[in-house]
DNA sequence: GGCCGTGTTCCGCATAGAGAAACGCTGACA
DNA sequence: TGTCAGCGTTTCTCTATGCGGAACACGGCC
């Protein structure tokens, strides 16, 4: 006997978190559960999962169904984020510029922060182009195949480096990196010319760019970067891009305070 | 005695409500909480609230500021809202004609649904004049007191606008609409024309026109919403950004499945 | 240096929430 | 049209869970 719950916490409210990981279970390609799907999900009783759904939908956090009595996101979710948004500085300072960036260019563009060992994107501006990639806002992404990871992972501590390579580099397409040493070298090679570039490395066709972004105490908080088909982002028009996208950069991280050195490249103080 | 607690369902989670609760603590204004405040506004203690804080941090949906030990909202909650995002349809099939009309009138355009006795912002699509007003997505709106909810309440039900009625229509502005009879005529007039305009009837200064949009049941699900300065959104103006939106409120209406009616006004079946 | 005011931890008791099982619906199938 | 399997919902019972009060630790301010 004892608990079979993971190590009883006397500090967390074991309802709550089961209902935030029901929650959790919707996503983009799934977006409408059922009582019986979500309990399976989570290993819970139906009764359990019955009980947290009708609590969430009271606080419109979930919709019920009134025909098929199956559940969707609500819309007090939105109006959380909303209020994230209107609060995060990054995506306050960065809207515009991305805007304008996509009337110029008309390719996808996001922006992305770094959020425990993914990348999560925070602001997202699709192109008019019918060819689609599927993303969407609060996307996780892994750090060692996407262009904007591996772009803050390149300005992150040596520790953190270590650590996302010792949780692994999973392989996701051929061309993902899945040598450490190899991982270091493209970083390095990311800090000398500033940006960073994904050629099928997360999903097979599908390529992206990014650049970093700053915050007034300097460090690499997120990335603004352009997804896309490798049929249009070529290995030229990805270089003019990054080029483009590196003015963003620079602009947003002014923006939120940080002020370039003259010359004195790694020289703290 | 009894339960003092309101009505103890035996279908809900109260650990799980004061959650919700407390993250809907958060606005705009407030983006960052400390636990006695939040143990103050839901009645609660500062124990039940840490250990309510503490999970959602665990999950994301909160983060502590480890200076102030303070928190805000997370990242779990943008995730959330960029799914109900790409699976809410009205916010897809708009989105790209918001866009098209935020370039040539650089004003900015919401789109609004109905929750139950208010409206809530979808999508916001910012123009690029300094002078903002402040609105974000998930923002919720009375019904009676804004173009976009006058909009939709136009083509309710009568006992739906009666229940609004019922439910009092506060006074905002000098301008608020406060009396039944006055409300009921400016739905009609809105019915009529097929557009509706609030000039400072909401806030001091702040003008908006509004289109309703349908759905494939023919029921009014919506309205595609223009807000700015009075100095700015003139008489005139509201006037030629209706006819622009009205073409867009039913491009949107097709693409949800509404099909127009050859003549028959009021004619069901 | 004592004083608020935080956020955090501890503890014991009552109740809120867990699961098993029964219920009632709806839609599939023959 | 009858049967059945699957769903969401309800009921019930018991005990682990989550509640509040009080103690604790920090930190900023007169």
């Amino acid at each position: 006997m004892m608990q079979e719950q993971q190590a009883n916490d006397y500090r967390t409210l074991s309802s709550l978190k089961n209902a935030l990981l029901a929650l959790k279970c919707f996503t983009a390609d799934e977006p409408e559960l059922g009582i019986t799907q979500i309990a399976q999900a989570l290993g819970l009783s139906k009764s359990t999962v019955h009980r947290i759904m009708t609590t969430l939908a009271e606080e419109g956090f979930v919709r019920r169904d009134e025909q098929t009595h199956r559940y969707r996101l609500g819309l007090s979710v939105l109006s959380l984020s909303g209020i994230i948004m209107s609060n995060l500085e990054i995506y306050r300072e960065g809207q515009h510029l991305l805007e304008e960036f996509v009337s110029r260019f008309d390719e996808t563009v996001h922006l992305a922060v770094l959020e425990d060992y993914s990348t999560v994107y925070v602001s997202k501006l699709e192109c008019k182009h019918p060819v689609k990639i599927l993303t969407h806002l609060g996307k996780k992404n892994p750090l060692h195949c996407t262009s904007s990871g591996k772009t803050i992972l390149a300005f992150q501590s040596d520790d953190m480096i270590e650590e996302v390579i010792r949780r692994g580099l999973p392989q996701m397409t051929p061309n993902t990196i899945t040598h450490a040493e190899e991982l270091k070298a493209a970083l390095e090679n990311i800090r000398t010319t500033g940006y960073a570039i994904s050629r099928s490395e997360l999903r097979e066709g599908v390529h992206s760019v990014a650049v970093p972004v700053r915050d007034y105490t300097r460090q690499v908080i997120g990335a603004v970067t352009v997804v896309g088909p490798a049929s249009r982002l070529t290995d030229g028009k990805m270089k003019a891009i990054a080029r483009t996208l590196q003015s963003i950069g620079k602009e947003i991280s002014n923006r939120l305070g940080y002020y370039e050195r003259r010359q004195s490249i790694g020289n703290p103080t």
